[in-house]
Formats: C-alpha cells, sequence, structure tokens
DNA sequence: AGACTGCGTTCCGTCGAGCGCAACACGCGG
DNA sequence: CCGCGTGTTGCGCTCGACGGAACGCAGTCT
C-alpha cells in the first residue's frame, strides 16, 4: 500500500517533494502536509499547495479552510495566499510549558547567562539539524537574532558539534550531509571534521569561533538523560570581541557545570 | 470574512467541551481537535481523547497516530500517553520568522528595550486573553518570568487594557470574563473597568501599577495595521520601584512612539 | 473596452477512505 | 487466576471527503 494512486497525468510533474506522507488518514495527512509546505515556503496559494501536494484546488482548499478555522494558517488578506497564523504559536507555548527538558533547563539557563552576560540556547537534534528549544537573552543589549524554532547547520555551530558528538557512525553518516562553507573558519573536510568531533568527546565541550558567521564565537556542552545518551546541548554564544580567548576558560568552566546540572535533574547519575 | 460555521445544527451526542469543531473537513478537525486537547491538558491517553472528542477509541488513535508520523505528537514511552511533539516548535519556528508582524516590530522593540532599560513585550488578542508573541529582555538582571505563549488575563495588564480598546461593545462583551481580582489595586467592578477602557482609548495608552503583581508596573500603546484595527499591543514592563510617576511620563513617550512607528510599518497611515 | 488568464471559492454527485465494531496484546491489582 | 484497564489491529459498511466543473473577481494583454 506504499504508493498513492497518482491516476491523473495531467502534465504537472508529480513530486511529492519531501515529507512522511502516506501513513495514516489521508486527509489529515494532506492537512499536516500543508503546514510543512507553508513552513519550507513561508507563504503559499491554494492552487501551489494542490500542486505541490498533488490533489485537486479544492481538496486543498477545503483542508486550508479547516486549518484556518483552528487559527493554523491564515490569509495575508481576503483572497489572498495563506501562511502559519498563531494558533501553532499558542500550540508551541504549551509545548514548552510541559516539555521537561525545558523545564528543568530553564533557571539553570537563566541563571547561567546572568553568570556569563551572554545569550543562552538550548538545541535538541531534529532532522539532521539542531533546532533551538529555547533562548535566554544575555544582559547586553546586542544579540544573535536566532530565535526557538530556527534551524541552524550542524557543523558549523557549538551546540551543533556536541549534539553530533553523541551520535554513532551509522547515524552521524545519515545526519551529516555536506559540509557547506560560512566564513574561511568554518571545518569543510570530512576527516578533519571527525578529529574534531573526538576532541569534543573528549573534552566534553564544543567551540566555534568565526565559523558561521565571522565575529560570532559560541561554546556548549552536552546535556545528558538517565541513560547518559546526548539529548540536547546547552551554549552559550555571543560576539566574539567579548568573548576573547583568555575569558573562554571561565565561560566555559560555567557552561559545562550548567549542562552538567540540568544532566543531573534529568536523571543522569542517578541509580 | 463569511463564517463557515452556522451550516447545520449540531447533531453531536456529547458535548465536544470546547474547540472549534464543526467546521470543515471532519478528520482533520478531530486532529486539530486531538492537538487542543494536548496543549490543554498536557498529556492524554488514547481513551481520553475518545471521550473528548465524541468519537471511538480506534478512530481516535488513527488520528494520533498520524500526527505522530509528523512529529506534531509523541508518546511519553512505548504504550504511553500523548503530549505534544517537536514538531509543533518547528514549525513554530518557521511562523515567528514569517509573521510580519514580529519581524516588523522586533528591531523596533529592542531599540525600546535599550531606551527603557526595561523588558519589552508584544502581546496580540486570543480567545479571550493575551497572547504573548515576543519578548526582548531589558538591560537588567532582573527580568519577569513571562515567556512566549503564556496567556495572561487582560483586565490586570497594559497590554490587556489596550486590546480590549480595541473591540466593539458586542466583542468585548464575550471576550470579558468575570474580572478576577489579584491585589487591592485590581478593578474589578464592569462599569469601572469601562471608564477606563474609554481613558485608554482616549490617551492611546494604557497603565497598570500593582493591579496584576504587587510591584510590577507596566505601560502599553497599540499598534493598528493598515485598516486601523488595534491588531497588536507593544508594552514596557519592570519593577515599579524603577518605574516611579515622574519617569512613567518619558516611559509612555517611547511605547508610545515605538508602537506607531511599528504601526507605520504595517502599513497604517499610508493608503 | 473587451477578451483572456489566473486566482480563491462554491456546489454537487460519486465512491473509496475513514469510521465504529469487535477482538487483540499487554499490565496491573485483587 | 480472572477481571478490568490500557493501547493496538483487522474488517466490512457507510457516510464524508474527493475531483470535476462552474462562479466571481483582478489583473494583463490585445
Amino acid at each position: 500500500m506504499a504508493d498513492v494512486a497518482d491516476l491523473q497525468d495531467e502534465g504537472e510533474k508529480v513530486a511529492p517533494s519531501s515529507a512522511v506522507m502516506g501513513a495514516g488518514v489521508q486527509s489529515v495527512d494532506r492537512a499536516l502536509g500543508i503546514l510543512e509546505v507553508l513552513a519550507r515556503t513561508g507563504e503559499s496559494g491554494v492552487t501551489e499547495l494542490a500542486v505541490e501536494l498533488g490533489v485537486h484546488k479544492s481538496t486543498a482548499f477545503r483542508l486550508v479552510a479547516t486549518l484556518e478555522a483552528h487559527r493554523l494558517v491564515e490569509q495575508t488578506s481576503d483572497r489572498g495566499r495563506y501562511r502559519l497564523g498563531m494558533g501553532i504559536l499558542r500550540l508551541a507555548g504549551a509545548t514548552t510549558a510541559r516539555l521537561d527538558l525545558v523545564q528543568e533547563a530553564r533557571p539553570i539557563a537563566r541563571q547561567l547567562a546572568v553568570d556569563t552576560g551572554e545569550t543562552v540556547n538550548i538545541a535538541v537534534l531534529s532532522e539532521s539539524s539542531a533546532l533551538y528549544l529555547d533562548q535566554v537573552a544575555g544582559t547586553s543589549a546586542l544579540q544573535p537574532h536566532n530565535w526557538v524554532g530556527q534551524h541552524i547547520p550542524l557543523h558549523a555551530t557549538s551546540n551543533g558539534k556536541v549534539l553530533l558528538s553523541g551520535l554513532d557512525e551509522a547515524a552521524l553518516d545519515a545526519a551529516l550531509g555536506k559540509l557547506a562553507t560560512y566564513t574561511p573558519h568554518t571545518i569543510t573536510g570530512r576527516a578533519e571534521f571527525r578529529e574534531e568531533l573526538a576532541r569534543v568527546r573528549e573534552q566534553g565541550y564544543a567551540v566555534a569561533v568565526d565559523e558561521l558567521e565571522i565575529g560570532l564565537t559560541a561554546v556548549a556542552a552536552p546535556i545528558r538523560n538517565a541513560h547518559g545518551d546526548v539529548v540536547a546541548s546547552m551554549s552559550v554564544s555571543g560576539p566574539s570581541f567579548r568573548l576573547p580567548e583568555d575569558r573562554l576558560d571561565e565561560v566555559l568552566r560555567l557552561v559545562v557545570g550548567a549542562a552538567r546540572e540540568v544532566s543531573h535533574r534529568l536523571g543522569w547519575g542517578h541509580r
């Protein structure tokens, strides 16, 4: 039952593009597919969505109208295109409020932000990129433009390195695409990157200076669950001029300590 | 703005407690209903969800399984209960990145935070409570515990007053439940509160000193869209001792100016 | 202007997808 | 052990979701 009956050869190339699809309740599947398309494109019309899903225009419309009734999507104007709506944010608020990872990590992250004066982030691995779960602003006015929910490349960030360091060889290969170059300091050699990961594993922390963006420095340490797996990563990041070499040692000590504290609260080292 | 709602007079057997429901594609409607229930309860079992929606267990299971395939829900353990998942957060990231309100407001909010030294929030009206969309921390270490996605009572906050001031009588009645008392300064009289709203409308800003919490002061101004409707509210809040009467004038000037600037960027006053 | 092409939206008849039923596998407590 | 509670799975019947086609409206080309 793998292939969906695509009987219409209207001429349009039937490209399932990307998504799970094909598993579960058909109409719900399609509706969620719409959300994913909108997340990717930012904004789409009914016709566009219909082509993307390989369904009739009217079908796409009915689905999107249902989503709209629940405020998960909204249209830019009457008779306009569609985009993701506020309902998503409401759900997201309820999600983070309940995730015990965020729950446990938040007070510690806040203290870390106060101690270092820089921005603290918590990220998890999600489909070959880093998903930022939470962010606590530093005391300085100069803040990074990241935001919860953003996708960040794994090989050019301290968080990414930490998260990858917890994977075995097979999973690593799957998660690691090609290593894009962002700055002259980005590590792009595969062998070289594996060495870096070994170093991270050994040291228990990761550093990235100017690797994603010139002038941006970040350090990160792993958060482990009761089984000892790396489930998340906690980082401190800020402008490189505020995080010079001689200050990094101090910051590293704080980050590693904070991450270990969260790990303990999640049950690591108990039993 | 045709309402899709009233085509049929509810043949439902059991009261679906709360939610939109009854409009659009049935199975999608139910699936989204599940998300809303999970957002409310935090965690539920299949059977529980089934009775909540008034459907058969197996139906609820199939729906929740589809949601799980898209990572919008996850189960606490194999054969365990269900809760909202990371997929929601991914969608939320894509949402905030594209919502032009947040997009436009963020740099201005940040500047306002720098100028005042206090925390800036942006909130919208969402089902008879305030939904906080964005937050920029002030320069001081002492920060409020709020977070994006939280629901806050409308009648005891400056943001809430501003948002309510944009409604007509009918909508106001619908949005306003009973006026709970939080502190001795909370306005609880209905007539009194309407006078306060009239003042807010006239002045173009709202103030709340010790009304939600003793020691917490906040001021807010409306953000308008191209049609002139109040779509959001921007506030500055901090400890009352840092925001004494004689400083409020200055802060108010800044807030009103910032909110007006955002409104302009959203097309207000243009043509 | 007028024809034309694209959009989002609506109506309707049909047929297969999704529903409820019932049976299943498992965990718990009496 | 049995009963009762989960979450999970096949299976036929039926009703709800689907695609086709037409509509109203906005631009755009001729």
